[in-house]
DNA sequence: TTAGTACTTAAAGTTAACTTTAAGTCAACC
DNA sequence: GGTTGACTTAAAGTTAACTTTAAGTACTAA
């Protein structure tokens, strides 16, 4: 049987507030999750590709509102490939910017650290002759 | 002679609005700024400096409180360098991570953005196809 | 001397992305 | 039949990081 999760067991699984799952479907970014007789969501493996989807996505720094048109044209139907695709190209552009810059900073924080670590090293030798005169 | 610019100048030198380079002196993220004669700012190389500082960590994700806990360290003096050091080690491991992710989420993106150009590819061929008969 | 431009400050406003609250429904257990 | 717990919605609140506004000062050119 296909797995079916209360929203609290979703939120478990994908470690995102009950909450944020509502505001999600508000938005539009999900699609309307199905309900059970008591009015209860019930998230199947569709919704979980979704939630990954945009998971994903927003832990890379695209906005709502970026997925949001995706989705929008996803909705749209087949005819929509091409824009959706260049969309994402579009998009893989701005990500590479970013890692790009964050391979930088990294870089950059490695040497500052390397300096306070020759410091620290110097310092600790200055101790030593120091403490043997 | 040192480089002297007004808050305009280094506003576009750097391309950070002027609101948020005071906006940056306020909450302590900038050492207070040399004024001239009639209470404007002069930006020197030192700030300058700073601003470089801020302008990378910032784009990297890294936010404005967390660069304040590092600056307010800095300001201390001299004992505070192992944990300047200890500080931007965590940062560095967190900006890796966020490297790692977006490194993922590229990967994924090329993956769709190919299953799109398949499916365009295979709708000409089929489209040639009809126009043969 | 007046107009214009470039600044100044303090305070209020904005935006994105949630998060919290308030009030209510429903099924299950005591 | 009352209480508990897991949900529901709509609306209000929060937070970070700016940005805008309002009111004022100072130099410069006409």
């Amino acid at each position: 049987m296909e797995e079916q999760l209360s929203i609290a067991q979703t939120s478990q699984k994908f470690n995102i507030a009950a909450s944020t799952l509502r505001y999600y479907e508000k938005i539009g970014l999900m699609d309307p999750v199905e309900k059970n007789a008591s009015g209860h969501r019930i998230y199947k493996e569709k919704d979980f590709r979704r939630i990954n989807f945009i998971k994903t996505l927003r832990e890379a720094g695209v906005t709502v509102e970026q997925i949001k048109t995706y989705v929008d044209l996803f909705h749209e139907g087949e005819h929509t490939i091409p824009q959706r695709k260049q969309l994402l190209i579009e998009q893989l552009h701005l990500l590479q910017k970013q890692a790009d810059n964050l391979l930088h900073v990294i870089d950059d924080l490695k040497d500052i650290i390397q300096n306070y670590e020759d410091t620290l090293v110097k310092r600790e030798m200055d101790q030593r002759r120091k403490n043997r005169t």
